[in-house]
DNA sequence: CCAATAGTTAGCGGTTTTGCTAAATATTAT
DNA sequence: ATAATATTTAGCAAAACCGCTAACTATTGG
């Protein structure tokens, strides 16, 4: 799965990564049903596998697991493979850091000011 | 625009309204060029018009309008008409409430044991 | 080995989103 | 009134997203 040279994509600046990092994030967040799966992992177990958090759900198991690759793509949750099951637990200083992080931008009245 | 008798929705909760609430922030948030917009109203003038904003995209003018009315609609830029402009401004308030009180949800460890 | 369990991948159809061009609206200037 | 400016609305096509069913992989247990 790793860029051979005929899938090589234009280079990206260390800008840009993180701005498709942020993309990620957001994206991944614009989904009620992901939200509810941080929450869910949050409050009801810290660790869980894939098939407790699908059983929370009403929708069918493949679409729970394709919600849980976008969280785990976007780095809100970690996977870790024990045995025949999927454990999933939150990655809570990425979403705090990420979310605090693009708030910054606009909590800081003076340093807005100064851009004028 | 209103609803009419013959196309009424089944009557929301309050809970389900704070979730649409949240649907249309986190959604509006999702796209890049959205979040790129409340930056340069934050950092290049605090009250801006349409075209201002418009003419920092490479987009068409229309693809940047709508994007406006996106976040209008979630609610976190104001408009005011003024003469046949358009002044958009941040409602700060609005984001940085929405999500530190989603992050609250998270950041709490003892109250987050107490649910296990 | 064989069956059951846990979970993912593949692929399809329907809906939503996005960006465009063209046309419409509204306000100001001549 | 007419023209120019600022911005939105309408409508279309391409892309992305979402949920489903079916099929697949991998691990455990008998």
């Amino acid at each position: 799965m790793a860029d051979s040279p005929t899938d090589m994509e234009p280079p990206q600046s260390r800008a840009e990564q993180e701005l498709e990092r942020l993309d990620r994030i957001f994206a991944a967040l614009a989904h009620r049903q992901r939200r509810q799966i941080l929450l869910i992992i949050q409050f009801r177990g810290a660790r869980l596998t894939a098939s407790q958090i699908a059983g929370r759900f009403s929708c069918t198991w493949p679409t729970t697991s394709r919600h849980l690759r976008v969280l785990e793509h976007a780095g809100l949750v970690n996977v870790e493979a024990r045995g025949r099951e999927r454990i999933y637990s939150l990655n809570n200083d990425l979403m705090a850091g990420t979310l605090a992080g693009w708030l910054a931008w606009f909590e800081d009245e003076e340093k807005a000011q100064a851009f004028k």
